[in-house]
DNA sequence: GTCTTATAGGACCTGTTTAGTCTTATTTAA
DNA sequence: TTAAATAAGACTAAACAGGTCCTATAAGAC
């Protein structure tokens, strides 16, 4: 599976209508209120408060207080990528234990023959979260369910 | 995190210990039973027979029954990827639920913006998988902790 | 034949994680 | 001063992961 969870989902999400929204012309740059998305997404109220939050503790987005307060990206949205975002709800990417705090609780640490091509895998699955921006994924206009790019 | 479970592992420890003994030419190929798999790399017997039945019935691996029996490998190691035998214990490798089931009964697939972009990115990682074969895990000698690999 | 060494597979248990709720406090524009 | 917003901790129900236990079956060795 592989699966991000809920709340890194919700995240990335969130993430993608501030770039999209601080992006349009139109729009003067104001913040976006967690009411706002949870509407737009359906998304429980409390629960996404909590992963906005989050994001903004960890210094990804900015909060700001008051009426008519929300969020607002921290960084550039070419400068956000979907790594940092994945990083702040899952930790580190890491295909297994070892990859994150140096093996040294795995039991099968010592002769396992198969540690240096999974790093070289979990290398090159960071690298693609890593390269992905929060841009990009604001960039491309919306057409509907392109079935034809489901994996099966 | 987007981490592998044990028994995940645990199959693809089994299958390059598989792919490595009966690639060897010393040895007349040979059943590799759980008790030997499990003594090599300190797995709950009990826990990896689970692992190793998974894998036979669903046609990875071959049981031979009695004594002296075991598993062998029922495809070519070449022919065995790691998407495979990912697939055999996580479902379809997929960064979302959509991925998988059409996203039916997500709430927020009307109207998603990053199904597409996040499409892509699963095609990637899922080709990287498929890609991998159980023999390039074989293939290279294990050299010990090789520290400056790993992924911070 | 009958041991012994194997796999086969279901039932079960338990701790952790996930997703979500509830409640209270604080900040600030209008 | 009020209403709209974020801040943050405690709490809960359900699902899952990892692992155990037990009984059945198959087949080579003697």
């Amino acid at each position: 599976m592989m699966q991000f969870n809920r709340k890194t989902e919700y995240a990335l999400l969130s993430a993608e209508y501030m770039a999209r929204k601080e992006g349009a012309l139109s729009t003067p740059r104001r913040a976006t209120s967690t009411r706002e998305i949870a509407d737009a997404y359906r998304i429980p109220y409390p629960l996404l408060a909590k992963v906005l939050q989050k994001l903004a503790s960890k210094g990804a987005i900015r909060a700001v207080h008051g009426t008519k307060g929300g969020y607002v990206l921290a960084r550039k949205a070419a400068e956000l990528s979907v790594a940092d975002i994945v990083e702040i709800f899952e930790g580190p990417v890491a295909v297994a234990d070892c990859f994150r705090e140096e093996g040294s609780n795995c039991p099968q640490w010592h002769g396992c023959h198969i540690k240096a091509p999974f790093s070289e895998l979990n290398a090159k699955i960071h690298n693609l979260l890593a390269s992905t921006k929060i841009a990009d994924l604001a960039r491309r206009p919306y057409s509907s369910a392109p079935k034809e790019l489901t994996i099966t």
